[in-house]
DNA sequence: TCATCGTATCGACTGATGTCGATGTGATGA
DNA sequence: TCATCACATCGACATCAGTCGATACGATGA
């Protein structure tokens, strides 16, 4: 999906007019967001026991193949809105909330 | 796009392992934000005088043709996140801000 | 060293989406 | 009645994104 951090800070969409550049950031955090698999993910990586998930549990209940389920961690990681964390060979994954809240503070009203 | 009404309510991802539909409902409200001319628009509408903005004034400051913005307006306004108002013939914008709040709160933390 | 397991990468396919020119539609006013 | 204007729809095109099978990579443990 090609994704860069969410940088996007504190200009509601609402109460300024944005700029061009400013809207093609925000869109593209928007756009992490815009697919049920990958929201699936955040809520299932956000409701695990210890705030943690481990790539393993989440092929399963997603019902989608293992190269899918890795290709959105890594897009929801690139963004920001989870971190990855290697312990052997597993893969556990947090959300970080201050990223979603990033983006709630641009539909402020 | 084949938008449908916004109707996500009340269930925070965080918060709750959301099911499928839930997800897909929600990943579409989404997707609906992940264009910058969307944005851009909305906060063209929002900030508008009068809280509203006719067609003929937020084609120039797009610098997209006629045709396409007219194609985001529709996106918009079937998802309600705007609404739409004929006036002889002219059609006036105002954003509603209620449906933003609903996908705010399903990222409140 | 080697087989195994969890995960990432690659390549390919398919469907969806943003865009615009051309055209249709409906209201206005002369 | 007819030209004009604002806007919507249509058709087509190029690009992009989700998906999966096959495969590569890297750590583990026997």
């Amino acid at each position: 999906m090609e994704v860069k951090t969410i940088d996007v800070c504190c200009e509601p969409v609402l109460d300024v007019a944005i700029a061009e550049d400013q809207a093609a950031d925000l869109a593209a955090a928007f756009k992490v967001l815009s697919d049920p698999t990958r929201l699936r993910l955040l809520s299932l990586v956000a409701t695990a026991s210890a705030g943690e998930a481990c790539s393993c549990d989440l092929v399963e209940p997603l019902g989608r193949s293992q190269p899918t389920v890795s290709h959105h961690l890594s897009v929801l990681t690139e963004a920001g809105l989870l971190t990855r964390e290697q312990r052997g060979k597993w893969a556990y994954f947090r959300v970080v909330p201050e990223r979603l809240e990033v983006l709630r503070d641009a539909l402020a009203t």
